[in-house]
DNA sequence: CACCATAGCTGAACCGATTCACCGCGATCA
DNA sequence: TGATCGCGGTGAATCGGTTCAGCTATGGTG
């Protein structure tokens, strides 16, 4: 017997419509505002549903007619892969969730890839109603895609420059507050621990936070700033923090405290530290960056400019949902936001032992 | 002067084509297909693109009429808000995204809510090619809408009873290897700490996964099983554990040890032990389960159960992305992949105090 | 020079729904 | 009893593309 290889055929709204014995119309209507036909009608139609195996309209035909796409594109920053080595993702995406849960949204996440094109053209196909570019880099195509489609756009932490609303901290202040807190403890030899801040064929810098947090320790470091004490870990993780810090404390003159750009990065110190049977806070200080969970678990407990990821998220996604709710058809208001940080003090960090009696 | 309010007029294909003076059809292949027409024609095309400001064809549209979402949908078990607070989830999520970096697929997260319905509603209108199911209880409304919209479905941990593919762990044989080695090592009160095991109406165990450990670590207690050393903790967070571990150490008779279905959980012992001023492992032993970097940043350094999170992403993405590949219009194949954990035993485990001399 | 293959373009059908102008009909009212 | 009202239902237009059968030059071949 030969089998029925046929393409077991889609059932649609007219398939369900017939059966019950009513128009398309009335079919629709049945499934999407229930108050507009007669009960009768409406039982004929879900029974005949129920029959012919139909789950409900197609969610793209629906779309198209209507326009919506019911999904909010998230640009992030890293290839997905990555993404989530970092807490401060996981925070972010919450606040996101937050804003989200009243209507029945999806979130598209569109990672980066390894080929940056390829990410792009995942964004010009998203079908979503609108984007949030959450930490990307100045000259990443995906964000030049998503300006392109017109629809509205939220920034959140980077590009700094993006010609749309905008959510994020005082990195630079941020930064400046950490340093501060060791040259008034009396540091004089602080190193810097640093994300990648890679320049583009302008020489201008892609990575706004890294420079700006460069820019807010050397402004509070004042006379004690060293360029050869600055290392850049490449990725933000804890093992080339872990390295560097073995590198910077074998010197012959080791720095008496350190700054890193991310808990993460303050993590690897520590476990440097250990290795090298060196004490925190006695033999080195440090502060770290976000007050991720990992920052009050470690031991010692880290000191660290705690920053309100979750809020991030949740305004950034409430002003796009605005915005899509307003129809508008392009990032327009030019809203900015720059939320509050703080420094949290911990147990990292203590006078250098030289001015200890 | 009269305001021009029209409405903007979206820019469509037929504009454009118009405007480069061929047809539409001309004007679909030369961004769809551009080999199939000139090169004149393709450049005419895009040029007049970019005068109208066109970012090219609308996916939803072109969804529509090629049949494919573009975007594979994700079900996650806790409401967004919570979802990532396990650090299970992100190292997941890599494993996901890894096996997707191929194509140009997006990833939709939806998220439980707290009405459950409306979840099962985004489902139903999400527009995907298929569904992950991710650790969801067992009369999850958004799996029932899942399979009934007639994609392909694969199911990671939970639904372990789902007509789908499924990819595992043998979560029972885990906790087992845990309950094991504090055996081994002579402990004779062993406290657990455990997930929500909740019950529906017909009295079944909705979360597979929390029972079978249950009973893994009972298996291997045998009579050091304690039921009045159960304790459950909700949310799967440190808190409540360190909550339950201070009342479990408070009691006349403490245990001598503690298996926690997670890290988190365990995290939450330490937090308490150190309150307490008692040391692990001298006067307490502990297990966790999933080895999330945590474990290995925490001092003491965990002993865990670990699972491969990624490759259980992975797995499911390929699955999944093969399916649709061969377009399969139901789950149908039957693949069940149980993958292996391993116990890891770091720093806070020991013989009981009384074995030692 | 007749014949045919080929490249490139056109136009219409189609994807699967939603929406809305219009209509029939029984009930209500003066 | 004739005019009016409104409920409930119909069917066609529409959303914005993709695809493909068929047509038209164009160039090559014997």
């Amino acid at each position: 017997m030969e089998m029925a290889r046929r393409d077991d055929q889609r059932v649609r709204l007219r398939d369900v419509a017939a059966r019950a014995g009513v128009s398309v119309g009335s079919a629709s209507q049945a499934f999407g505002r229930p108050e507009l036909v007669s009960k009768e009608v409406r039982e004929r139609v879900l029974a005949a549903a129920e029959e012919l195996g139909y789950a409900g309209p197609d969610p793209t035909a629906r779309r198209l007619r209507t326009g919506r796409a019911g999904a909010l594109g998230l640009i992030v920053a890293e290839r997905l892969g990555y993404q989530f080595t970092d807490p401060a993702s996981p925070a972010f995406l919450s606040g996101v969730a937050r804003a989200m849960e009243a209507g029945p949204m999806g979130l598209l996440l569109i990672p980066d890839s390894r080929f940056r094109e390829a990410a792009a053209d995942t964004v010009r196909g998203a079908a979503v109603d609108g984007f949030i570019v959450y930490s990307a880099p100045r000259n990443d195509p995906r964000v030049e895609a998503a300006l392109a489609r017109r629809l509205p756009v939220v920034t959140v932490d980077q590009p700094r420059n993006a010609p749309t609303p905008f959510v994020g901290i005082d990195d630079r202040a941020a930064a400046r507050s950490a340093a501060e807190h060791l040259r008034g403890l009396g540091h004089e030899r602080v190193a810097v621990l640093s994300f990648v801040t890679s320049l583009d064929r302008d020489g201008r810098m892609q990575l706004d936070l890294s420079v700006e947090r460069l820019a807010g320790y050397r402004e509070a470091l004042g006379n004690a700033w060293d360029e050869g004490l600055v290392r850049t870990c490449r990725p933000n993780a804890s093992e080339p923090a872990r390295r560097a810090t073995l590198e910077l404390m074998r010197d012959e003159k080791p720095p008496s405290a350190i700054v890193a750009m991310s808990d993460v990065l303050a993590i690897g110190v520590l476990q440097a530290t250990a290795e090298l049977g060196l004490s925190v806070p006695d033999d080195l200080s440090l502060v770290g960056f976000d007050d991720s969970p990992a920052a009050s678990l470690s031991s010692p407990r880290l000191t660290t400019v705690s920053q309100p990821h979750e809020e991030k998220g949740r305004l950034a996604a409430e002003w796009l949902l605005q915005a899509i709710e307003r129809g508008e058809s392009s990032p327009t208001r030019r809203r900015r936001e720059i939320l509050p940080t703080e420094l949290v003090v911990r147990e990292t960090t203590a006078p250098p032992k030289r001015l200890r009696s």
